[in-house]
DNA sequence: CGGATCGTTCACTATCTGGTTAACCGTAGC
DNA sequence: GCTACGGTTAACCAGATAGTGAACGATCCG
């Protein structure tokens, strides 16, 4: 799975990626107080890490977890694509519109 | 269910929102090859709608479909917002190595 | 060594998701 | 009026997802 999207689709996922933007961060920092049991965490960090969100480096007995901004970046750029094309298509309209009127 | 992020993390339903993209279209026009059925066209289109991101218009005995850009922007913004603050983290740390080696 | 800590894996369950077919509703057109 | 068309609703099914408790692995520390 390498989906940017379905990885943010969950709000405990959105919610480690927010404490993450602040800095690195250890498993338990990054995901105190979500109010889930640790092996949930364990599997939304999967996630995270398989769709190339996050990175982790193992540091003696804590891991240690990173942002990986570009991921997020190709998710955004998308969207700001389809919005973009969304205005062009306006004002394609009023071109046309206006085009139309002055004939 | 609110969450612009959940309703983009299928495929099909970011494929009806690229044609969207280009002008609004009739339900049949914009989730023409999908290779799926029309009541699972109407489910992701209800999802698309619930969130926002699609509104929907009868005319006759068709529905029109168009974009609600807006509601794009508020999560590509958020994704910025998380890459801004990870690139600040960036910049204080940097500030704070520098001024470390100049002591 | 022995206990505590950080985090994972295993095995299991309940709910959500995405798909199907069949039936239906309203409109358009002959 | 009747049939064709665009699209939705209903009922159902398989697989994915999100959660749990219990056990484990490895490291740190007394």
């Amino acid at each position: 799975m390498n989906d940017p999207f379905k990885a943010l689709a969950h709000p405990i996922r959105r919610g480690i990626v927010e404490r993450l933007a602040e800095g690195p961060a250890t498993v338990g920092e990054a995901t105190a107080g979500f109010g889930v049991s640790k092996p949930a965490i364990s599997k939304h960090l999967k996630v995270l890490e398989e769709t190339g969100v996050v990175t982790r480096v193992v540091e003696g007995r804590t891991h240690r977890l990173s942002l990986e901004p570009e991921v997020l970046s190709v998710a955004a750029d998308w969207m700001d694509q389809q919005r973009a094309l969304w205005e062009r298509f306006f004002d394609v309209v009023d071109e046309y519109l206006s085009e139309k009127e002055s004939t």
